[in-house]
DNA sequence: TGATAATAATGATGATCGTCATTATTAAAT
DNA sequence: ATTTAATAATGACGATCATCATTATTATCA
C-alpha cells in the first residue's frame, strides 16, 4: 500500500522514537528490527524503506535521544534542579526516557564509528550545558569541573541501575552522588564569591 | 573422549577465563557460546558439561572478573597509584583485563537477578577497598567519598571508551578525572590533618 | 583386567537475527 | 483519467543463537 508523504514521515518518526526508547531500555543488541517495528505498530519489512541498516538507525536514534536530553537540560533553572532530576529514583527506573550515556555508554564502545562519533557530540553538548550552570561558565577550570560532574552523574546512574532493584545500595548510590556533587558545587561558588 | 579430573578442571577454568575477558570486550550479548568455546580452544558442545546455561556462565565470569580486580587493587600502595592505573590509556584500551563495572555496567542492568547480585557484591568490595586508601577509612563520610570516587572512575572510563579512539576527548576525560580525584583527595587529607 | 562413568566432540533442534526481493496498494504527477 | 512511483506488508534467505541428545573416547574404580 501507499500512504501520504506526511504520513510516511510521521511513521518514520514513530520508528525513531520507539527505537530511541527501546535501545536505551534493552540495549542495541537487546531488540531486533522485527520487534522494534512491531513495537512501533508496523510489520518488519517496511523498515528498510526508512533506514539503510540497523546500525544507521542506532546512530539516528542515539542522536534523537541526545537532542531530547539537551532540550530537557535547557529547561533546568539551576544545577540543583538538574542533578536532583538526573539522580532521582524516577530517572533510574525509566532508562528509556533518560540519559543515553548512562543507558548505552558501555554498548556504544562496541558500536560503529558513526555511532561513537554521534555519542561524542552529544556528550560534548552535555558537558557544555552543565558548565553553563556553574560559576564562570567559560573558564577552563569550569570545563574540568563540568566533566567531573558528568562522570559522577553517568557513573552513579549506571551503577545504581546495575545493582538489584530496591536494594539499599541502589538508593545509596544516587543519594550520596547528589550530596557529593551539590556539596562540591557549593564550595566552588563560595570560592568564586570570595575571589572577586 | 574422557580426560583426567584435573584436566577437566583446568578446561573449565580456561572457559571461565576466556568468558571473563570476552564478555568484557564484547558484552554479554556480543559473543555466543560457540565462539566462546572456540576462543577457549574447544568445540561448542562440551559447554553444558561445565555450565548449566549461558546466564550461569555470565554470573560466574563476572565474579571471576571482580576477584581479579580485587587482587589487583590490593596490590596498590596508595590512592594515586590505584587511580593512575585505573584511569590510564592502557586500561581504556584493554577492557577485557580491567574493571567489569566500566565494561559491563550497562549490560548488567539487563541481566538476571543472579548476575546483578554478584555485580553488587563486587561493587561493594570495590567501594570498601577504595575507602581503605583514604584518611579515616572507617568513618561514614569516607564511605561517601569512596563511593563518589568509584562513580567518577567508572563514569570516566566508560565515557572515554564510548568516544572515538584517539580522539582528544577520550584522553581529556581520563586526564581531568584523574586530576579532579587526586585534587579532592588532597583536600580530604589536609582537612584530616588539621582536624586533629 | 574389566566395568563404570565422566568428558568432549558431533550434529541437530527450533528460534531469532538482519536483510532483501516481491507484491499489493494508492498517493502524486501528468 | 491515466501513468508513475512511493510505501508498507508478505514471505523468504542464510546466518547465528542457546540448548541438548547422542556418540566416541578413556580415566577411574572394583
Amino acid at each position: 500500500m501507499r500512504i501520504s508523504r506526511e504520513q510516511a514521515q510521521r511513521n518514520r518518526t514513530r520508528v525513531l522514537d520507539t527505537a530511541s526508547e527501546q535501545f536505551r531500555v534493552r540495549g542495541f543488541d537487546g531488540i531486533g528490527v522485527g520487534d522494534l517495528m512491531k513495537a512501533a505498530g508496523f510489520t518488519h519489512g517496511g523498515f528498510y524503506n526508512h533506514f539503510p541498516s540497523k546500525d544507521a538507525l542506532a546512530a539516528e536514534a542515539l542522536d534523537h535521544a541526545w537532542k531530547e536530553m539537551a532540550a530537557q537540560r535547557a529547561r533546568a533553572r539551576d544545577l540543583e534542579q538538574l542533578l536532583s532530576g538526573y539522580l532521582s529514583r524516577a530517572a533510574r527506573n525509566t532508562p528509556g526516557r533518560n540519559c543515553p550515556a548512562a543507558a548505552l555508554g558501555g554498548d556504544v564502545s562496541r558500536q560503529s564509528d558513526d555511532v561513537r562519533a554521534i555519542f561524542a557530540e552529544g556528550l560534548e553538548e552535555m558537558i557544555r550545558s552543565v558548565a553553563t550552570l556553574l560559576p564562570e561558565p567559560d573558564s577552563p577550570a569550569t570545563r574540568t569541573r563540568a566533566m567531573d560532574l558528568v562522570n559522577r552523574m553517568v557513573g552513579a546512574l549506571t551503577l545504581s541501575r546495575a545493582v538489584p532493584d530496591d536494594s539499599p545500595l541502589a538508593a545509596e548510590i544516587l543519594q550520596t552522588a547528589l550530596q557529593s556533587a551539590l556539596s562540591d558545587a557549593g564550595t566552588w561558588s563560595a570560592a568564586t564569591e570570595s575571589g572577586r
